[in-house]
Formats: C-alpha cells, sequence, structure tokens
DNA sequence: ACGCTGCCTAGAATCGATTCGATCAGGGAG
DNA sequence: CTCCCTGATCGAATCGATTCTAGGCAGCGT
C-alpha cells in the first residue's frame, strides 16, 4: 500500500496526494476531502523509507552506549531514557549502538552508512578514537562527556573536579582532615574515563589547597565492592572521618562498611558525594549530595545535537553542569573516632 | 558520495560495483580488484537506506520500551541491553521507542512507517492494545511477558505464578505457616501487569494447597517503598515469619526494616523471592532465590523474532522461564517470634 | 473575442541502491 | 570460416516517496 495506490483510488496523480499530505502546495477543497478520505479508510502513512531517502534525512540519531555486557550503571541508564523521552518530544528515533566493546560493526554501521542524521556518545575516554572517526566522517555529534581537548565539539558534562572539590570544603568546614576519596573502579580509571581522572584532580586540589590529608580508594561499581572497600580503608587508614564519592552504586556498600565497623553516620562519620537524587534518598540517613541533573542532560544533548544537524557551521556549544549540593543528613561535625 | 560515484572513479556501470559488494555474480579478478581499490581509498559504504528501500527491509527491529518518566527497573534495563547486544551480533539495528504513555506517537510512527522489520515489545498489560495494533498491520512481533489470551502470538516470559509457588513450598518446608507476599506496586497490578497477577496467583494456589496463612502486599519499587512496606506489614501481621517476593527493587528496603525491627534473618525471619542474580547476591545475607535469566531471555526474543520475520506463516512459539531457586543463605527452618 | 493571470493538477526527474535481461567479446567445436 | 556458448559487463527498471516544471482551464479585463 504505497502512495501510488491511494493516487489510483482517488484518481489523482501522486504528486497532488502528495501535496495533500505535506501542504506544500494548494490543493483544491475537493479533491483535498477525496484524497484524505482514502487516506483515512485505507490507514496509510507514507513509508519513512522512501522518504528518508529522498529528503536526505532519517528523522533518526544514533545513541552509542557502553556495551551491555557490562551492566550499564543507573547514570547510564538516566541518560539513555532522557535522550529517548527527549527525541521522542521532538518525533526523532533514536536507534541504540553498543561500542567500545569488540562489535564495533554496530558503531561503524551507524556512522558510515548513514543510517542517522547525528549521534550521541555516551560514555566517553579522555582519549577516544569513536571522537575521531566522527570528526573524519563530519557526521554531526554530541557527547556526553568530554574527551582531554574537547574544543571544536559539542558536548554537556558534569563538572566532577569542580563538585567533588566542594564537597571536599562542604566536609572540611565541619572540621574533617583526613578526607577520602571513593572513585570508580580502577579499570576505569585507568582506561582514561573522564570523571575517574577530573574526580581525582578536583579532590587532589581540595585537599591541598586546605592543607588536608586526603586518601584515594578506586572501588568497583556495586555493593559488594563499597562494602569491602570502606572495610579496607577504614583498616588502613583509621584516622579518617569522612568520605567523598561520585560511585553511587557503592552506596549502599558503604552504608553496611560503616555499620558493621559501628559508625553511626554523620555522628561519627560524615559521607558525601556525587549521585543521582534517588541513589541519595536511598541512603541512611539521607545522602548530602550534588544531584546530577540526568534528564536536563540528555535534553540538553538533544538540542546542541538537534542544532549542529540544522547548522552544521555553527561554533560547537558546551554545557558543563555543576549542579548545587543538597544538605541533606549524613554530613555533620567531626569528632574523634 | 554514492555507489555512481564509485563506478565513474573505476570506469564501470553501477550494476558491477554492486556485484562488487555483493558477490551475487561473477566479475572478473582485474575489474574486481580495480573496483575494490576504488571502495577502500574513498571508505565508502553503501547507503543503508537506499538499500532498505529497494530490499524492503530495513535490518532494524523496533524494541518499545516503558515510557521514561517512570524510571526503567533493572530488570527492564536488563531486557534492553540483551536485545540490543543480540541483535547486535546478528547485525540487525535496534529502535527504541518509548510507549505506554499517552503520546504513543513514537509508537505509531515505528509500526505504521515500516522503519523496522518487526518489534520487540515489553512490559505487556494482561489487556494490551499496542498489541492488538500491531496483530492488525501484520508487522512482526514477539512480546516479553504475555497477554491473559497469549494464543496466536509468540512470546518469552517467566513463569512468576510456578515459581512463587515453589518459593512459598519452599518455605513452608521450612516450617513457616504465616507467609507474605511482597509484590509489586499497586498501581502496577491495577493496571494488569501480568507478573504481579501470576504471582498473585501462583501465591493463592501455593498458600491454599498447603493450608498456610498468606498476606499479600503491594509495594513500590524502590528501598524506601519496601521499607514502609515491611514496617507495616510487621505492625499488622506479627505472626509472619517469611516473605516472597518478586519486587527486586525493595531488597534493600526489606532489609533495612527487617534490620531495624531486630529481626536477624535467617534466624528470625526468612526471605525469598525472583530476582535478577546481583539484586539476590546484594542482600545480606545473600538471598535465596529463583535467578531471572535476563540475558537469554532478550536473546531468545530476538531469534523468536527473526523467525517470525523470515517465515510469517509459521506458528508462534513460546519459551516460559522456570529457573531453579538458588539457596542462598536467607531462608532457614522456623523460630517462633 | 482574445490574451493574461492564477490556480490546480499531471508528468517526470530524483534520491541510491539492487537485479533482471540484454549485449558483447572471445574461444572452442564442427 | 562460421556458429554457438559462456562469462563479463552494461543499461534500464524498480523500490516509494518529494518536488520541479509545464500545461490546462477558468475567470476577467479590454
Amino acid at each position: 500500500m504505497n502512495i501510488g495506490e491511494i493516487a489510483r483510488r482517488a484518481g489523482v496523480s501522486r504528486s497532488t496526494v502528495s501535496y495533500v499530505l505535506s501542504g506544500k502546495k494548494a490543493v483544491s477543497e475537493p479533491t483535498r476531502q477525496r484524497i484524505q478520505a482514502v487516506i483515512d479508510e485505507l490507514d496509510y502513512r507514507p513509508n519513512a523509507t522512501a522518504r528518508a531517502l529522498r529528503e536526505g534525512r532519517t528523522h533518526t540519531l544514533g545513541l552509542v552506549i557502553p556495551p551491555a555486557a557490562q551492566r550499564l550503571t543507573d547514570m547510564q541508564l538516566g541518560f539513555v531514557a532522557s535522550v529517548v523521552e527527549a527525541a521522542a518530544r521532538v518525533d526523532l528515533d533514536v536507534l541504540l549502538s553498543p561500542s567500545g566493546g569488540d562489535h564495533d560493526r554496530s558503531f561503524e554501521r551507524i556512522v558510515t552508512s548513514r543510517r542517522v542524521d547525528g549521534v550521541i556518545l555516551m560514555e566517553i575516554r579522555l582519549e577516544d578514537d569513536r571522537v575521531s572517526r566522527l570528526r573524519q566522517t563530519g557526521l554531526p555529534f554530541v557527547t556526553i562527556g568530554r574527551t582531554a581537548e574537547p574544543g571544536g565539539m559539542s558536548w554537556v558534562d558534569v563538572d566532577y573536579a569542580g563538585l567533588i572539590s566542594r564537597c571536599v570544603g562542604h566536609l572540611a568546614d565541619l572540621g574533617h582532615r583526613q578526607i577520602a576519596l571513593v572513585n570508580r573502579s580502577a579499570e576505569l580509571v585507568a582506561s582514561g574515563y573522564g570523571p575517574g581522572h577530573r574526580a581525582q584532580a578536583g579532590f587532589a586540589a581540595a585537599v591541598s589547597e586546605r592543607g588536608l590529608t586526603g586518601v584515594e580508594v578506586c572501588c568497583g561499581d556495586d555493593a559488594s565492592a563499597g562494602e569491602a572497600c570502606v572495610e579496607e580503608l577504614l583498616a588502613a587508614h583509621p584516622q579518617v572521618t569522612a568520605i567523598a564519592t561520585i560511585n553511587e552504586a557503592a552506596l549502599p556498600g558503604i552504608q553496611r562498611a560503616l555499620d558493621a565497623a559501628g559508625l553511626a553516620v554523620p555522628r561519627d562519620f560524615s559521607v558525601a558525594g556525587v549521585a543521582a537524587r534517588h541513589w541519595a534518598e536511598d541512603f541512611r540517613p539521607a545522602l548530602t549530595a550534588a544531584d546530577l541533573p540526568m534528564l536536563e542532560m540528555g535534553a540538553d544533548a538533544v538540542s546542541l545535537l538537534m542544532e549542529c544537524i540544522a547548522t552544521p557551521q555553527t561554533p560547537p556549544r558546551h554545557r558543563l553542569y555543576s549542579p548545587p549540593i543538597s544538605l541533606r543528613s549524613s554530613t555533620g561535625p567531626v569528632r574523634a573516632r
């Protein structure tokens, strides 16, 4: 059932049907009604593939996600959801491409065979060859996260350095002098994961600026790893009285380890961090944290991408999020252990 | 840069280039090499849209997910990831469509404008009008979960009734006589969410068969809801000594509420359920549970769909998963409270 | 009565691939 | 020497839309 069939049944040419559909040229009222009746009767919708071929636009954007094998974090999931939602609002479809692992066929296919009008790239590394690949193809793209040299491209990112620095400042104001950073996993940091490195940098800067003692530990992205990590931390550094973290998935484990050690939060020990709101609110007591604006970031990424697509020659734009720290109940004045 | 450009540079016709690409007709070795050299030099890839139009196949499948507004559960996320992964393995791309809310434009677009070769539908209700819509369009589809009348369509689903029944049986064998079912949220169950209803049915059947006392409560999909729910449960039904649940997201809250009530698991209280392995392993102590085979389900959904697409007239196929209950440490013999 | 002006509509080209049938050259057989 | 067959390549049709161009017709003014 195609436009020719509609034209035949309505006794007009295909172009007239097309003009009724698009409204780009005037069609006399009787003809329009006759054609519309046939369209309604047969529940006809133009073939999107043919339209895309003719128009040179697919009305689809590609979303490159980490390979499914390594479980997606809640934050990544939030991005996916918000990107899909924002795209749907402007009638764009989203094509998913797992990438970063071995099977980069999917990424290549999406990028080189013009299946999408533009790409949103998640989980960027400081050095990322997908970025250079996209650059050389000329396909518009936006990244969530940024590379070491983020000039010349559009991106949205969280200011992890600044946020961790502010967390440390907040803890220092409460009198804490020995503070630990619970970072993301060692592999992730080693592979050049931006947030991990920037949290490190922000932590180091704040600690030295305030003359504190800082301990940095890496920690897998799950409760068990968080528990083990904090156990070791408490054993190796008994003077530590506070933790700052960007590892939201480790929070339940951090909580268990502190409980097990008999440390009450915030009386004996303080915890602050950067996390999605629901992770912060599920902590006991509720976590003092900068709430990641994931929905906003996904939506902004989509609108930046649409700008790139609409006006390719426009200079790239960025957005660095630095949400305020919500003071909840997990931080308090220091008390000797 | 299209196939005509390649043909021009290689001094051949477009059809010859196409035959080199597809290998469907013999091309003399010198010609083949000359064409291949041009292709490599320009890094040419055929335009997927044009190919799709000509072949009548998009090599894309649609994945209909719940709207992003209501946070996706871990289980749903697992499905998405495994579907994407499985599709990538057979060189299919995945188009995401949030649906189930009011604005189903995205769903309609995907289904009616032939953007995809087939659809995988998640989060099915017992009565689901997306299913009937797909039926009337004739587009091949597979559901994850099943409707009340699942005949005549292909699906994969978890046997929640059977699994909850076995959980109850296991608890009864340990001597528990008063058992509670912690179901998914009341709204979800009210809206005809299959797993919720089937868990109810399985629970009721097992309880009556064994002559036990059963209490059923609904519970939101997060830790706080789980905590509140179990607090109320313990207050209202002090005789209950065990919980069976399909609400994995509530587990951390269940744990906290039991802790707060001074009930040690499994000494004073037992918990068993149906959950993804990592939820079970993050419980303290590790949860005795039927581990949901999410990766397998996604992969099976994809292969069922591919069958539907390849041979549309074939009878529909199903798969009902009933994974064994992994005995971990959260269940033990009853002890009076 | 003629020509001009607008409004509608039809016809054809186009997007970038695939594929059928035709053509052409060369070699072997009669 | 001619005929035929085979293997390689080409040209054209096709998929289903959009859009440009041109033509037909009605109305109106002179």
